[in-house]
DNA sequence: GTTAGCACTCCTCGGCCAAGAGTGCTAAAG
DNA sequence: CTTTAGCACTCTTGGCCGAGGAGTGCTAAC
């Protein structure tokens, strides 16, 4: 497609675009014919052009043009600049999460909201997970005569917890004793590994208590839950700033990006196709996907560590969003994510490159 | 100022407000002449005086009537229904929380859900808090060589998480030393508490290696913080279902109540209140408080186990809000919440009463 | 005290018109 | 063959007006 476009014609076509961004409203022939240096009938020319080639439209016969989602694309893989982020924005985002190194939980917080503000749209992001959660350790903690708190703690580091009910006479001793014995039955295993341990009793062994196979149990359930309910542990902000942008002038837009945040239907889709690619992946309107994104975009990355445990950052905003600037943002948050974890599990990294 | 209604009086205040709230527009003296048995004249007549009276208002000379600030707080306090949740309702309710149960992470979830569709209304939650929080237990995880992971145990339960850097020979068998160590220090000892042994090493024990003092200064660390933030952990829910209410027709509200419900500026002020507080608290308009609150009300309850663990749960509206109701879904739920934390903790429970 | 009657106020909504923004086309110029 | 000036044409936007309607407030009669 992009064959067919002379350099002129590039040009309208990158000056359309940049300007319907930064100004929401459809261009005129007009504004482009100073700065590209000719009249404004020959841009007229020009735009007809790349209306036929299915890279602009006009709402009614004397608007001016806006790109399609086409053009869009166009755009987004043979005109942009690339955005690179100030170095002192990255410094600050450098800092930032130095600070919040240590607390992992805290990570996808510091993510979206920096995202969020750097973007300026709304970001998403998914915890890091294993692509198969394997057991690390669990403890038991009494917490008064008929409760005893299980705390799960998967290999790549994160932490479930759930309470039990227990014997009254448990002493914290016993309880120690048997997550003991629990975390060398159950070593590096996989979840289902694990519920196989709950009902088939190891041979050669004491037999399990009661107590034993309903803490197992409870591990196994955790972990299949784990494994299942990632969407629901989708993390966004900025929601707020972009309904400054003008195409939330209605409310019943507001609704359907609300939905689409917080129903999760979306990023059901799309979720799992970027932590199976690598790079940052851009979705203009509805391209692959479902109609309820008709009018957005969506700039999603993976992050993490290769071949071991990842996550993904991105954002949503309305089609007409700042591209470069955002690609920027989400490819350099990724790679910043992706370092951290790095260093914190010591091994080869995701870098996004394109 | 309630001795002065005579009962017919009382009754087209009530009316007036019931109607409001139901269908969001004033209403006119002849909607209410038929049910009250009298003419629209009168009608009139009576809404004037409670005009003066300040109940009332009308937004222009040929408009109905619709409550003031003070009508919808005479109308809680002295005319409103009881609008108790069907059996069935509480039969559901009762069961989604007993589902549940052993995850405690959960309940805020659940509770602004439940909340957020029996109200019809967003809903916010507090997770249950310690009044003061004390050290209950840690557990120190080898995750690779130079990295430890560090669960916190708070006495009513909370789980806090955090990694720490580590010297490269640490077995896990040292971990686990180390951490039956520090458990024994901080027995049951208070932020403060903790802090101090850090700074000053007891007497007649061997001395603390850096790595104990470093952990236990993030204990400390992670109590204090934890002590702080309250607002940042308000949860919220049902947004979407609100803005359907026709008070949000224009972009400006939605934007007002977003940042109400995630900037927290309100609920600073608010929870402090709720949690000093028995019983259901009823906030309308601005009453108590700031500004950005003005246009809608809040109703608020503490939940949990007396003088040891509390949170609050309640619902943000526009002022016309189906407060009936509303208050039934916050008192009710309140005391599902307490229910169960006094099953966990079994002790004496917070009920609220009116 | 209650109510019928009526004048009066104010909002809402549709229609209409003028102004303006931009295009598409044509024909002339380079 | 490309560029451009000129101009007619289309469509939107915003303001204005007037009719219709909703509902009140007041007055006078019951």
């Amino acid at each position: 497609m992009h064959l067919e476009l002379n350099e002129r014609r590039r040009r309208v076509l990158k000056a359309v675009i940049q300007q319907y961004i930064d100004t929401a409203t459809p261009v005129a022939s007009q504004d482009l014919a100073r700065s590209l240096g000719v009249s404004s009938a020959t841009v007229r020319n020009e735009m007809a052009a790349l209306e036929d080639a299915g890279l602009l439209t006009h709402l009614h016969t004397s608007a001016g043009r806006l790109p399609t989602d086409a053009g869009y694309r166009f755009f987004v893989e043979n005109l942009m600049d690339r955005a690179a982020l100030s170095t002192q924005e990255q410094r600050m985002i450098q800092h930032q999460f130095y600070q919040i190194r240590s607390e992992l939980n805290q990570w996808i917080h510091l993510a979206a909201a920096v995202l969020a503000r750097t973007a300026q749209t709304a970001a998403v992001v998914t915890p890091p997970r294993a692509y198969e959660s394997r057991f690390k350790h669990i403890e038991l903690i009494s917490i008064n005569d008929a409760l005893v708190l299980l705390v799960l703690v998967l290999h790549e580091g994160s932490v479930k917890q759930q309470t039990l009910p227990a014997d009254p006479n448990t002493t914290q001793e016993q309880l120690s004793r048997i997550a003991g014995r629990i975390n060398e039955l159950c070593h590096e295993a996989s979840a289902k590994a694990i519920a196989n341990i709950a009902h088939n009793q190891p041979a050669n062994q004491p037999p399990l208590s009661n107590f034993e196979v309903l803490v197992i149990e409870s591990v196994a359930r955790a972990m299949q839950q784990f494994e299942e309910h990632v969407n629901e542990l989708i993390h966004h902000d900025g929601l707020l700033e972009m309904l400054h942008q003008p195409e939330f002038g209605q409310v019943t837009r507001v609704r359907e990006v609300l939905s689409i945040l917080e129903g999760g239907t979306m990023l059901e889709s799309l979720i799992p196709q970027a932590l199976a690619s690598d790079g940052v992946q851009v979705i203009i309107g509805g391209e692959h996907s479902r109609d309820e994104l008709r009018d957005y975009s969506v700039i999603l990355s993976r992050y993490g560590v290769n071949g071991d445990v990842a996550g993904v950052v991105g954002v949503l905003g309305p089609r007409r969003m700042a591209y470069p600037r955002s690609i920027s943002s989400v490819r350099y948050i990724a790679g910043v994510m992706s370092d951290l974890m790095g260093d914190l599990y010591g091994e080869r990294k995701i870098e996004p490159s394109e």
